[in-house]
DNA sequence: GCATAATGTCAAATATATATTCCATTGACA
DNA sequence: TGTCAATGGAATATATATTTGACATTATGC
């Protein structure tokens, strides 16, 4: 991950997480992860895989877009 | 990646790739990663990282939603 | 106040995305 | 025909996402 392409992400996923009640450990067990992971992931900690996002997206009834965004400074 | 949400990701990146006349090596070397993991990302055999997918879809110019989606079959 | 749920965090292990190198195949083009 | 660019594929190595397990902290309810 070298090249002029350094980006950082922004994720709302604890705001649609809350807006659907759900705990860290209730999102992970549906998303088949666990709670550390998504704890990091709205820590912005780590980089989650495509994948991932998409069954968090499915889950929170969110968008990629919604839920994750290219960080607008530098 | 266990769990009732398993998820296949169908993809058009190399659609998106020639029309901006971009050969496999082109992109990646845009992208900052090999032209290995463009291909295979291409044909559907890894799953990549969230920050990777951000950073094609800003070269390629789509959004996530055009580029991947979660296939419609099982 | 105490109990318990929810979260933060850390260290060590495992799974897998990505790199690296190399060889094979295909297609364009001189 | 022969060369070269573009792609497919495999093997091994490295980086990092994710797991596991444990402990600390911060709510929040009783």
């Amino acid at each position: 991950m070298t090249g002029m392409h350094d980006i950082k992400i922004d994720n709302s996923l604890k705001l649609a997480r809350v807006e659907k009640s759900l705990t860290q450990s209730g999102l992970a067990e549906l998303a088949g992860v666990t709670r550390q992971t998504i704890g990091l992931i709205e820590a912005g900690k780590y980089n989650p895989t495509l994948k991932l996002c998409l069954i968090l997206g499915l889950i929170l009834d969110k968008s990629l877009e919604e839920l994750f965004r290219i960080k607008e400074d530098e």
